[in-house]
RNA sequence: CGCGGGGUGGAGCAGUUGGCAGCUCGUUGGGCUCAUAACCCAAAGGUCGUAAGUUCGAGUCUUACCCCCGCAA
């Protein structure tokens, strides 16, 4: 079988790999141009143009798909008897959903009708979602919409990051395609259409990074282990931006008695820092129960654990963070 | 030529107008014996990224180079 792969970060490799090692023909990858980006603007070539090159196949990387007439042309010189896109980037147009004879389907990182859109894993852990999974469908003209093939559960862990899903994700999300691809090619892949009831999980904006310390420790602790390795959730500390990369819950009484605070005194101030030093950590209070702070960001400095960050940077008892 | 920060004992950082290389932690040895987030005493550990320059004298000022990092995309 012929297929046309069509996809660019690393979360779309995984998929084109497994296709390709299952001996497939990859007549063409589709992906998106190289950009300048990183420091000093470098030129970066995409995950899935990087493992095509490895393999010697034929690269595609269109500005544009719709109404790119030349590039609809190839395609059907092309004559791909399946489309498989992943994680591509751009919304393709009727006249390229219909020219494979048996369709396009798509993977997609989320249960649909659910998550519509292109941030599924990640807003499936700022939700605090305790599962997720794995889609594959035939494409539609409207996003994330068409009929589902298969579908995979996977439960989300308690303190597991963005990153640690989407790289579990990608696994299974390759090897649920592989049996769909397997599936049609046998023509016994079924089709199911999705119900009418569906969200979105829209990109996200940078204005979510900012926490909000009135909002309980659990909602935080999902909001940073959410944008965690995406963006970062930060917070102020007077003048300086500090980010926080992983941080646990704990509730009111479990923090007071482990940190022998008043608990009297029960109107301290969300935000405030009850303790830290760089044999405990960092402790600050919430809306709703305590966060303790494992791994940080400073400015202009890298991650680091919370007991290194502390030996050099002082952060002080009773302060706020805003 | 996108913007910016930085290279100082093992880790994280300070180092003012150039004038003895410091802090916290860790490590090692000893003491104390549950104040445990232990504590007390002592010690080891640095060609201050590289090269050149200015100077009586450079971690600090000048120039070039190497390396690392953050933001933004």
């Amino acid at each position: 079988m012929n297929i046309l792969f069509m996809g660019t970060p690393d979360f779309a490799e995984t998929s084109l790999e497994k296709l390709y090692n299952a001996g497939f023909n990859i007549v063409g990858v589709v992906t998106n141009p190289d950009k300048q980006k990183n420091r000093g603007m470098k030129i970066a070539e995409s995950e899935v143009k990087k493992f095509a090159l490895d393999k010697n196949l034929k690269i595609y990387q269109p500005e544009k798909v719709k109404n790119n007439q030349e590039f609809i042309d190839t395609l059907k010189e092309i004559k791909p008897d399946l489309i498989c896109v992943v994680a591509y980037g751009k919304i393709l147009p009727k006249e390229i959903l219909e020219i494979p004879k048996l369709g396009c389907i798509n993977l997609h990182a989320s249960l649909l009708p659910k998550y519509r859109g292109a941030a599924p894993i990640q807003w499936s852990v700022l939700n605090g979602d305790k599962v997720t999974g794995v889609s594959t469908m035939y494409m539609s003209e409207g996003m994330d919409e068409g009929d589902i093939i298969f579908q995979e559960r996977v439960e989300i862990g308690d303190n597991e990051t963005t990153g640690e899903l989407w790289d579990r994700l990608k696994e299974i999300g390759g090897n649920l395609l592989l049996k769909t691809v397997c599936e049609i090619e046998k023509g016994t892949a079924p089709r199911t259409p999705q119900g009418k009831y569906f969200t979105m999980a829209p990109m996200l904006d940078k204005s979510l990074a900012k926490i909000d310390f009135t909002r309980s420790a659990e909602s935080i602790k999902n909001k940073v282990r959410g944008l965690n390795p995406i963006m970062g959730a930060f917070a102020m500390y007077g003048e300086k931006k500090i980010k926080f990369w992983k941080v646990e819950a704990l509730d009111d009484r479990v923090a007071s008695s482990i940190l022998k605070a008043s608990s009297s005194d029960k109107e301290i101030e969300p935000g405030k820092v009850i303790l830290s030093n760089d044999k405990v950590g960092l402790y600050i209070k919430t809306g709703e129960g305590i966060i303790k702070v494992l791994e940080i960001q400073g400015e202009n400095a890298k991650r680091m654990g919370i007991c290194e960050f502390l030996r050099g940077n002082k952060i002080e008892e009773g302060k706020i963070f805003s």
